[in-house]
RNA sequence: GGAUUUAUAGCUCAACGGUAGAGCAAUCGGCUGUUAACCGAUAGGUUGUAGGUUCGAGACCUACUGAAUCCGCCA
């Protein structure tokens, strides 16, 4: 068994003073010959570790280089230098595995994050990903635990599915035919029933459908697992394989869903910032050094913290599809031609609509509801006015739209009348109906992207570096 | 998928159409309580690829490839 102290404890001063401890890390910086900066990823502070250039053989000194795993035996002491308050005076180095300087691409300077994209399977090294990575860990923590304290139940729902009938997106195909020789039908088409399925089959885009025949059973459940969507998206907020949370609550309405959704997002920054202060303080300074280079005008108003904190203290502002269009119709900005696309009551809101709700009209998290029904998901709740569905959207500053959900159409004639209309085969999707059939209830849920909280939380711009290892078009690799 | 921008040393970036340079990293040496240590020296390039314009192209033009940003699709 391997015995050693993690240097985050130690630098929390959970380790006494002038004991002797065995640490293990990777070497950041040798400065001097004789002082390592050594992080074990623990925690994103590096523990200083002196050894004596005089008794320690050159060879060994010689193989302390950026990058190499090292072990070293000490005493934890209080330190003679400035920088930090606890160092460690090593009495025995072994070296775990060397790192040849002169090919290892991390250097001890700042990365482009667009090259640190490229070589995915070492940024973890860096802080930058460090932090994100530990904050991503604590943002899905943080989700187990805001729905376990309030009684929902996780629920898997299947990666695998035959049915397409939600259209959230292109799909991914899941086959084990042989691509150069598929079995055909007589009509020339490849031949789905001989598949491993029995049918055509695809990788997942939502679990909400799934969530719901739960939902109508538990009461309240929430999936939390990947999703995957085959569209030709080249954005800074788009993954072909990014990880979905989604809710659903029975006996529960859009004001319902309203409330949890913010409960849960505010639940998240806050218990970031409670636990994550370190990785967060390094990810706001980042954020301001990386700003400095742009021109005043496109900085960022608050610090990332700041920001953080301004979203808890606030209630997101919540108005109606309709009043938003008259917003966006008599602003200023509008009569000034200063908007691309028109705007007009039924049709979807562009991006630069949405931008100017969220950061120059309301500045912070806005909650748009009752959207016009044709621009809408079939299942969504039809309202009284025959024109609006209960559908809600949440638009973060800088992220667009990070949750979107609705109360459903629990009525089955409702239901399967608007199925008709948008085309949507219903003996395919009879277990769904099933739901509307046998004890209907009113429900909502909603679905949370969560490498787009990661983002908002963590302050970086482009989802692919909040994900460990992003697969977007024209790329899988690692 | 569309638009725009971009591609120069391992990394980050310079170079008016006129001999391709700096910082960091590397190599060698010095210093030794440092804080992405510091000081001196050395080495490092078919300027993304293929064409074209020009007396002369890293720079201008065309195509291709990759990347970034924005838009669309959405979470």
């Amino acid at each position: 068994m391997i015995k050693r102290t993690e240097i985050g404890s130690i630098l929390k001063g959970q380790v006494a003073l002038d004991t002797p401890v065995t640490v293990m890390g990777w070497v950041r910086s040798f400065r001097n010959t004789q002082f390592v900066a050594l992080n074990d990823g623990s925690s994103l502070g590096t523990l200083q570790v002196v050894v004596n250039p005089e008794t320690t053989d050159a060879e060994t000194l010689k193989r302390i280089t950026v990058g190499a795993s090292v072990c070293f035996e000490g005493q934890l002491v209080a330190s003679q230098g400035k920088g930090q308050t606890v160092e460690v005076i090593a009495n025995k180095v072994e070296i775990f595995g060397d790192c040849d300087p002169s090919v290892y691409p991390l250097q001890p300077k700042k990365h482009s994050l667009e090259f640190l994209r490229e070589i995915a399977h070492l940024r973890p090294r860096t802080n930058t990903f460090g932090a994100v990575l530990r904050l991503r860990h604590n943002i899905a923590f943080a989700i187990h635990k805001f729905f376990n304290d309030k009684g929902f139940f996780y629920m898997h729902s299947p990666i695998i599915t035959a049915s397409d009938a939600e259209g959230a997106g292109e799909m991914f195909r899941v086959t084990t035919l042989d691509p150069k020789n598929p079995p055909l039908t007589e009509g020339g088409e490849v031949d789905f029933s001989k598949d491993f399925f029995g049918r055509a089959a695809n990788l997942t885009v939502s679990g909400q459908l799934e969530g719901e025949l739960a939902a109508l059973a538990l009461s309240k459940i929430y999936t939390f697992g990947p999703t995957f969507r085959a569209e030709n998206s080249n954005t800074s907020r788009h993954l072909a394989e990014f990880w979905m949370i989604e809710p659903e609550v029975a006996f529960a309405d859009l004001e319902d869903n309203m409330n949890l959704a913010e409960a849960m997002l505010k639940f998240c920054i806050q218990y970031c910032l409670d636990n994550c202060r370190e990785d967060l303080d390094f990810l706001a300074t980042r954020l301001v050094d990386e700003e400095k280079s742009k021109p005043q005008a496109e900085r960022s108003e608050m610090g990332l913290i700041e920001k953080l904190e301004f979203v808890l203290a606030h209630p997101f502002e919540r108005l109606n599809y309709t009043e938003a269009v008259d917003i966006l119709v008599n602003s200023n900005h509008n009569k000034k031609g200063k908007f691309k696309f028109p705007i007009e009551w039924g049709t979807d809101l562009q991006s630069e609509h949405e931008r100017y709700l969220v950061e120059k009209h309301f500045k912070k998290p806005v909650i748009l509801i009752n959207y016009p029904k044709h621009i809408k998901a079939f299942y969504m709740r039809q309202n009284d006015d025959g024109k609006t569905v209960a559908a809600m959207d949440i638009l973060f500053p800088g992220i667009g739209e990070i949750v979107g959900g609705s109360q459903r159409e629990e009525r089955l004639d409702k239901l399967t009348e608007r199925m008709a209309e948008m085309h949507i085969p219903q003996d395919e999707m009879y277990w769904f109906l099933d739901t509307r059939r046998f004890g209907s209830c009113p429900h909502a849920g909603y679905g949370l992207g969560f490498e787009r909280l990661v983002q908002f939380i963590s302050g970086m711009g482009n989802i692919r570096d909040v994900i460990p290892f992003p697969r977007y078009p024209g790329s899988a690799e690692f």
